[in-house]
Order: C-alpha cells, then structure tokens, then sequence
RNA sequence: GGGCCUAUAGCUCAGUCGGUAGAGCAACGGACUUUUAAUCCGUGGGUCGACAGUUCGAGCCUGUCUGGGCCCA
C-alpha cells in the first residue's frame, strides 16, 4: 500500500492509526529511531526455549542475552511491566521491565512509546518470574519497528476473508497459519526426496507456452511483444515432459504452477502447484505405486505417521495399499445395469435421467459415463481409492486397456472425496496420438475451449521413438488439503482475491 | 451460470416491533513491583459495503450493484 501523507488523509484516519502515527512523529522529534537499521540480537526465542527447559521459579542464570519478538500481550503493574513477545514460529517469551534494572525514564518511554505489534530487541538476563514464567529481565530495550496498525484480537479467528486478504497479519496470530505454511514446503521437500531416491530428474519447462496441450482445460490467454504473439500459460507440463523421455531422461520430474482459466471454489485454484512424472518402462500399475510412495512419505515427514490428523480432529489413514474400483464396474452398481466402454450415450443418457442428473449436451459418450460416475460414487472415496479404468474419448494422451476394448490405461486417486492424482500408461505410437490429437482439435473447431490443439513438435518428438512409459500428476495443493483437511485457500498462502472495494 | 447466507468501531460480533448505535478485546487518561487475554477507576472512537426507493422517520423493509462464504450444475 502506498504511504499518503496529504494532511486531510491523516485527519480522516481511524483513531487508532492515527495515534500510532503521532507516536512515530514523537519518536522522530525525540532522536529515537523507530525503524532502526540493526538491533542486538544474540539468541532466537526458540533457542532459548530449548537451552532453559527445567528451571525452578524465580530462579536468575546470569546469563545475558539480547532478544528480539513482536510484542502481543503488555502486562504493566505500575513499577514492573509484562510482554509477551512472539517470533515467526510462534514461539513466545516473556520480557519483565522493572524501575530498578532500567530506570524510570525508560519504563515510562517503554508504556508510552510501545503498543501490541511492536518488534523490540529486549536486553537482559535471563530469569524465571515468581510464578515460573522463563522470561528476560531487561536491563534496556529498544524498538526494532514500530507498528502502525492495531493487531486484530489474538484471542478471536479473523474472519476467513480478512485471513486470505491479510495473510501477514494472519500468520502473526494464527497457529494454525503458521503451521500451513510451512507444511507445504515440508511437502515439497519430501517429495523430492521421493524422487531423488528412485533416481528422478527434476526438470523446468516452459509456463508460457505457443498452444497450450497436455490436459483439457481453457487457458489463460497472454501476449508476447517481443514475439508479436499469442501465448497461452500453460494448463499442464506433460508434453514437454514427454519430449525430455525421448531425449532420454527417463524418470523425469516437474514440480510447478499450472494455470487454468476455469471456476474457483473449495477445491479449484486458477493457479495451482501441480507434480508431474514419467517413468520410461513403466506403466499405470508402476506410476501407481510411485505415486502411493510420494503420499505416504510426504504424510511420514508432517505427521510422522501415515495416518494424519486433520484440523478438525478427524484422522485418516494413508497407509498400507489402497483400494482399487473400476469405473465401469462402479457406474455398474451405480445404475443396476451393465455398463460399460460400449455402453451407447442413448443408454448412457436413460440411466443419467433416472439418477436425475442434468445432462450437457456436448458432453461425449465418456464423458457423459465420467459424469455418471461422479454422482454415483463420489461419496464412497473416502479413503484412498484408485479408479481404474477410463473411457478413451475423455483421455488423448492415454494409450488403450490391454484386454478391455474402450477403455485406456487411466486411473484417477481419490481421497477424501476429491481427485487427487492421475496416473496413465501412455500412449507412445505417434500415429493414433496424431489421430486422437485431430480429433481434439476437430472437437475445439466447434467450440470446446477446453480440447486439446495438435501440436507438431510433441508428434515429431515421439516420431523418433518414446519409451513405454508410465506418467503420473498429482496436485500439491490438493494433496496438502489430504494431509490437513484444509480447504485449498487455506493451502495457498497468497490466493487469488478480488480487489477490495474502495 | 443458479440458489442460500453475509457485510455494523482497529479485530470479533450483538442490535428486539422501523423511533438519536451496543459488547468484549484493542485505544486514550489514571492507580498498581510478579502478571499470564493481569486487575481496578474513568474517557473517547461509527458515512451501519455502495446507490436508489418506501416512510414523518431506515442499521432494520424493497430493488440494483460490489465484496466474501456455503451449496448446486
């Protein structure tokens, strides 16, 4: 936010920044520096947390340190003052100002110089109060940076808007922000250990991409000066991934942002942190396993058990192997009648009226059954679950089921009710991917702005020769919704938030 | 795209039947040398999301718009 400091701004400001400002003034005109270059500092908080673990009340170590927090709770009985300061972690410390270690010109300065958000360095010893509270008696202080805005109720939630819009301020008073946001780059870790241990490749391909491919999905569409073109952000790595197997990086990885121009709600981002990998001489049972490996030890290095605890208290079990259902069997059950890849969209269409679905249609034969799917079974994937098994009209980039005719080599894992990775055998003879390529883009020509455009490149890519090949993607924020039970705003520090309104 | 809920002090929220706007925390002034959301006494702080309408009178009723949340397709 820009700083205005035209008179009539500053007058018509709350009261409450307003007298924050004037205190700043204040300091100013006095000499004292509120926003300092460098303040002592000698231990982190939680340094000496973990140094005095066992110390007795009222106890004094001699020993003399410097330490720095944001102050969340002042305390002041008159000639002793109380604050509890707080580092990024989270860990507190009390601080105690007497008038006889600091004098009363600077207890009267520390009651009315510093307010609640303040960041101060707090010089002194280290003590246990009367009542046993590990804290630092000052011998002198000073201000670190001066906070010009009231910290909202610690012992209140932020409403969730102000949470998303004021991340900062939330990760000051929320553990459970705290804890989020660094279980992400915890996840982010493991997983690349993951790989790094069955010899993956980390790679980075192109965000910004001529004509977009890899997944159905509508673009974001963007524009090169430099190029005099259009550019689209890219909906998915996989092709490109698939040209680094060709060159013979045969386990390769992505770990990275993809954008998709479509509806946000609980479980979709527009931009979304996405792992996608392909392993040459594997196919969807290996991806599988590889991909079950990625969950379990991500859940391993935050909850330090394959069964998580999510934030509501309720827990669930990633362990062991995980279940395994047919699309087609399910949709089966779902409607009582046989169905299957052959199934014709006339059928497909009685059985979805019966169930009261609303049928779009420019949905195609696998899709319609996709559909069926979704309302019939949803609620049964809760516990980890593959579904195997999906139509070939819905998956270009799928090669065909080895003994089933219609279906290709696809699954999709869901936890918790949501789809939290894919998994295909792929499909590497060039030629019926330049057929089903074709048939994307003739789908696009009458209007589909999610289908797929032929892309040259990726077909004279695997005209030279790709290995069989097993490919997986798996959504990172999704999978720490699995871990946590979160919400997908509540994964992303920074999600997207329209303006407010002036 | 459709439906429902929601917007009031810095923060979290009350606000009855349409009749001059309330609480807790926070802030300001004062007291207090062992507090843990300290306590006690006192004080201030509001364009009730925006615009229009109904009405003698609107935080409240109606409409439109904007932001946010939930559910559905």
């Amino acid at each position: 936010m820009t700083t205005d400091n035209s008179p009539a701004t500053e007058d018509d400001l709350p009261e409450q920044l307003r007298i924050r400002r004037e205190k700043r003034a204040s300091l100013i005109e006095r000499g004292i520096e509120p926003y300092p270059v460098a303040v002592a500092r000698t231990k982190s908080l939680k340094e000496v947390r973990e140094k005095y673990t066992d110390l007795a009340v009222d106890v004094a170590t001699g020993d003399i340190e410097s330490l720095t927090g944001r102050i969340i709770f002042k305390r002041d009985t008159g000639k002793l003052c109380f604050a509890t300061l707080r580092e990024g972690d989270g860990t507190e410390l009390q601080a105690m100002l007497s008038l006889d270690k600091v004098g009363q010109d600077q207890l009267d300065a520390w009651k009315s110089d510093i307010d609640l958000g303040d960041m101060v360095s707090v010089t002194g010893e280290i003590i246990t109060s009367k009542r046993g509270e590990l804290s630092i008696l000052a011998t002198s202080w000073a201000l670190a940076s001066k906070s010009l805005r009231p910290l909202p109720n610690d012992h209140k939630p932020m409403s969730e808007e102000t949470r998303v819009r004021m991340r900062y301020v939330d990760l000051i008073v929320r553990p459970e922000a705290r804890v989020a946001a660094r279980m992400r780059p915890a996840v982010m870790r493991s997983l690349r250990e993951t790989f790094n241990s069955e010899s993956f490749i980390e790679v980075e391909t192109p965000m910004l991409q001529v004509m977009h491919g890899g997944a159905t999905a509508r673009p974001f569409k963007t524009f090169s000066n430099a190029y005099d073109m259009d550019l689209y952000m890219r909906i998915a790595p996989e092709l490109f991934l698939k040209r680094c197997v060709v060159g013979g990086i045969e386990r390769v990885f992505e770990i990275n942002r993809n954008f998709r121009n479509e509806g946000a709600d609980s479980s979709h981002s527009p931009e979304f942190a996405m792992v996608e990998s392909y392993m040459a001489y594997g196919d969807w049972r290996s991806i599988a396993d590889v991909t079950r490996s990625l969950i379990q030890n991500a859940a391993m290095a935050v909850a330090g058990s394959h069964v998580v605890t999510h934030h509501d208290g309720r827990q669930a079990d990633l362990g062991g192997t995980w279940k395994e259902i047919s699309l087609y069997d399910a949709i089966s059950e779902g409607v009582g009648e046989k169905v299957t890849a052959l199934t014709s969209i006339d059928e497909l269409k009685k059985y979805a009226t019966k169930l009261g679905m609303k049928i779009d249609p420019k949905w195609v034969t696998g899709k319609l059954a996709e559909e069926i799917f979704e309302h019939v079974a949803q609620d049964k994937l809760v516990e980890p679950t593959f579904v195997m098994g999906y139509p070939v009209d819905t998956s270009p980039l799928v090669r065909a089921h080895r003994e089933t005719p219609g279906v290709v080599e696809k699954w999709d894992l869901y936890v918790d009710g949501f789809e939290l990775a894919t998994g295909y055998s792929e499909l590497i003879d060039p030629v019926i991917q330049r057929e089903r390529l074709i048939e994307q883009a003739q789908l696009g020509a009458k209007g589909d702005l999610e289908a797929m455009q032929v892309d040259e490149d990726f077909l004279r890519a695997m005209e030279f020769g790709m290995p069989p090949m097993g490919g997986m993607g798996m959504g990172v924020d999704r999978l720490l919704m699995a871990l946590t039970g979160l919400g997908i705003r509540e994964t992303i520090l920074f999600p997207l938030v329209k303006p407010e309104a002036d």
